[in-house]
DNA sequence: TTGAAAGCGGTACCAG
DNA sequence: CTGGTACCGCTTTCAA
């Protein structure tokens, strides 16, 4: 019962090690005979080669790192699921690391990585991606690395990303569709580039249907209940609050309806709310949040995919942008008269 | 700008690459300038044990591997995070493993994981550490391992738990407290442990308040919000409704809140409404859910400490139970008259 | 199409 | 207290 080795498989095929290592390998000229006896020695013997063995022998180590720095545990789960899909289609491991509370030494930190891990890769998602240390660091040593949904579009890697200021358009456009003007919108985090692409999808939309910008109704939040929370007290605090507020992420906008509700303004008959991502959280409030459907996973999966195929290939891909969607709800209706 | 080895490390330092090995390993035997001059060495050349080349050469690999199996991203994300903060603490690495759709070759699976990667053991979380055959399987190839909240005491592990009946007593007797007598209860997954424990703590504060045990009552959830939106539909289709709810975990509390403010029926003053678990979902949701505290995060840390200990000197240590708590907010009140 | 032998970067046993 | 050396289990180069 104890661990079986290349050499125990290699003795039962009656074939050197060399060629076990060839078959397991899908390397070419091994005689499909041979082939299938080794694979039926391998099965017999429950083989699993040794990870540690192969990393240290060969060049490659089937081994991805997933670098993130986001607070919300949706965001991480569907990152972390869309991730591991792809992985375990390839049987690469994919190993996480939390990049929180680390942001002067995050390259020396990721070097460490994958000096120890000895990594093929790493995705990186934002806004972990946006330190250009850390690219600098990885394209010097070499590394390869994907990003997801990074700032501008990094010199030397593949990426996946959606549209964020088209998105942020739509869902101004439906708010301005019901007839809002007085509409106020809530920030995300200032260090995520989809908080200034969505501000400015925003701004345009506002824009173009021609409202005079308003500062009273623009608040920095951080992509939080908590920062929703606050700045839709203050909204709703001033001499004309809004009619209609966006929330650049759907936990902002959660916050934002409880500061209605506590406020005992009904939504959407007096105050609409708009979020952004169409996380779990949007189809559990109530009423259920208006949004964009941000493909997380799809991203991930998409970004992981770029990084296997470069691994393999050692070629990059072009960038891919993954469709978003508005996804109307009940937290949205039409203006107040 | 390469990866240095052990060897750069020892002829910086002037000394063999043994040396070198004990001062990182903190073994006895070094004088203490030799070992400066090591860490010196260490720090200038930036160097970074390989992983591979320890858990190959060794008979640690630092690897340690969590086994879940749980729709929740909410508690998933909890328990890693307490897992991997202990990890951190010693420098081990934490591998995920998601073990959703695969019951029957689970054990099979995990021994394979075992062979792949070395690891030097095993953080089962519920309820994957109630699977006999798995346990089975890996006490007969000693892999050390721990639980987190299991079935019934397993025979060979250390594990961390919440006492899930008293919790369920505390918050029904908050509920009876308020005067309710027709108190419904959504029961969770049947794979959990947990959901039984929290069904039996119900029945005793109903027996021993006297009241009558009622099948229309209590209704089959598994834990997710649509099992509790399901169930919570059909509470208030009955023809007397209760004037209580207790969902047995938070997910599914959120779906009564949704189908209660669906039919118009306000909480707390029409119904109450309880959950469980004091999930992020819990403080997010209108009105805020009272619910009881389960330190997941805290139950996983002491887990993984429980199996990093073990693995230092061999010895198991005692169960561990994590105290829990009332947390009383919103969505509870006094019983209409 | 197959095999022999030399490492990969550490640990562990045993000398000195 | 310190160093030499035999592996760990695989990949890779080079012959056969």
């Amino acid at each position: 019962m104890q661990r079986s080795t290349i050499d125990d498989v290699a003795q039962a095929a009656a074939v050197s090690i060399k060629t076990v290592s060839r078959v397991l390998n899908h390397e070419p000229n091994v005689r499909e005979s041979t082939r299938q006896r080794v694979m039926a020695a391998v099965e017999s013997l429950n083989y699993h080669p040794s990870q540690s063995a192969r990393s240290l022998a060969g060049s490659r180590s089937y081994v991805i790192g997933l670098l993130y720095n986001n607070p919300s545990a949706n965001y991480m789960f569907d990152l972390q699921t869309g991730a591991m899909e792809r992985c375990r289609q390839d049987r690469f491991q994919l190993i996480i690391h939390d990049c929180t509370r680390r942001r002067q030494d995050i390259a020396k930190h990721a070097l460490g990585l994958i000096d120890q891990t000895h990594a093929d890769g790493l995705v990186l998602s934002a806004p972990v991606c946006d330190e250009p240390l850390l690219l600098d660091a990885l394209h010097q040593r070499s590394v390869p690395y994907v990003c997801i949904a990074p700032n501008q579009s990094p010199h030397h890697a593949s990426y996946s990303f959606m549209d964020d200021r088209a998105a942020a358009r739509e869902i101004t456009d439906h708010l301005l569709g019901l007839g809002h003007r007085r509409i106020a919108v809530i920030v995300g985090h200032p260090d995520h580039y989809s908080a200034v692409q969505r501000l400015l999808g925003f701004k345009d939309s506002m824009k173009a249907a021609g409202v005079e910008p308003n500062m009273q109704l623009q608040k920095q939040g951080f992509y939080d209940f908590e920062s929703g929370y606050t700045a839709t007290r203050e909204l709703l605090a001033l001499a004309t609050p809004p009619s209609a507020i966006l929330a650049c992420n759907d936990d902002m906008a959660a916050g934002a309806l409880m500061a209605a509700h506590e406020a005992n303004i009904n939504v959407p008959n007096d105050l609409s709310v708009a979020g952004f991502d169409d996380t779990y959280i949007s189809k559990v409030v109530w009423p259920r949040l208006t949004t964009v459907h941000q493909p997380i996973q799809e991203m991930a999966k998409v970004a992981t995919d770029q990084l296997i195929r470069q691994l393999k290939s050692g070629a990059q891909s072009e960038p891919k942008r993954i469709d978003h969607c508005l996804v109307v709800r009940d937290s949205t209706g039409p203006a107040p008269t």
